[in-house]
DNA sequence: ACCTGAACACCGTTCAAGT
DNA sequence: ACCTGAACACCGTTCAAGT
């Protein structure tokens, strides 16, 4: 008797499914071969009969995060939409925070090459010029990532697990108040501090700032 | 006789700068215990004498990196600092490719800690509000950051390297051009266009927006 | 105090063999 | 066509032994 039950068959869509739920649970370190192949219940080298390897499985989960970014197209000019698709972004970001620093790191897929092209499209049907227009998708795209991605890493650090809380603990009390005042301050503000809206404000600051530009 | 000669002293200093050597010429990926400890003249297990785990080699790696970003000061007014310690990081950034996607995983150390307290005292010797110089201060970090990342790997992608700009070309001629006409006219921009104005396109917008902000 | 040989517990991946 | 056992060539790291 071979036949394991209780095994949906293999392939690629339940693969990425199952590895990206092992990214979100345990973190991408988690993620191997081996814990994949355990998850879904078969053998590893099973895996290589659907995925060429690992860049490729990983370039996979990525493509399905940004699947759930919102294409955006009923709001009452396109850059609101650009605004939405913008916000919509980190919150698929902020879901599987082991995506953004493996955001672009493979040519972009289907989904990735959906979100750009309608991103493109919005840009090119605003008032701003073609130029401002290229300017302006890395502008919010770098935003969007930069920003998710040092919020993360903050949260990692500073959040309330109290094992790395511990260690910027220490950290903070080696920084002197006489050599690193604003650092200090800047470390405090970020514990009290409400970094969603933090986010918008750059965000409408750099729509804003292409409108403007654009203008004059 | 065991001591081989020929080689110098085994310090940190040395192990972190050898590391760097094979991370800029050959890639991040290259970078191991053994490659290091090989170029150095010694063993692989030598090296635990020094640094603790590799974890904290790469750390040490990212703040000599930071070290090399200038510490500006004599501009006629704070965000002239500001602005040029952005461009001056963007340098550092690029002359080490593989430091971006490292820049923020592990807690500051000393050279880091400087930059982000001069940064953040600029930020608050210029004239905006304490909240607006918080917001700033990761607006132009992220921006560095995020803009120097998404430079290096499209440089990666598209750049004059054959082999993967063949892997570029077959990628663009996937794209059909009704489907993705705004896709496709992004690339071509790029590959033409001009990136390091874009980035002080982008970084001037910013500062003039944070400026206007804080004078509405 | 610093160096190192041997070994351990992992990786991703290949290949030939099974069904 | 898809699954898998065994094996390969790597990793980072530990530990006891050398000097």
């Amino acid at each position: 008797m071979n036949i394991k039950t209780n095994r949906s068959p293999l392939d690629r869509e339940t693969i990425v499914a199952r590895a990206i739920e092992i990214a979100d649970e345990e973190g991408v370190t988690a993620l191997t071969m081996r814990s994949l192949a355990r998850r879904l219940g078969y053998e590893v080298m099973s895996l290589y009969n659907h995925i060429a390897n690992k860049g490729e499985l990983i370039s996979l989960m990525v493509d399905e995060v940004a699947a759930e970014v919102e294409i955006s197209s009923q709001g009452p000019d396109p850059l609101t939409d650009v605004r939405r698709m913008a916000i919509s972004m980190r919150e698929a970001l902020v879901r599987h925070p082991w995506a953004p620093p493996l955001w672009q790191r493979e040519l972009p897929r289907a989904a990735q090459v959906e979100r750009m092209e309608h991103l493109l499209g919005l840009l090119a049907a605003s008032t701003l010029s073609p130029d401002l227009a290229h300017h302006g998708f890395h502008a919010v795209n770098n935003h969007v990532l930069g920003y998710t991605l040092q919020e993360l890493e903050m949260t990692i650090a500073i959040g309330t697990e109290s094992e790395l809380a511990a260690k910027t603990q220490t950290f903070l009390e080696g920084l002197s108040p006489e050599d690193h005042p604003h650092a200090i301050a800047h470390i405090h503000q970020h514990i009290a501090g409400d970094t969603s809206s933090s986010f918008e404000l750059v965000l409408d600051l750099i729509l804003d700032g292409l409108v403007r530009l654009n203008d004059e």
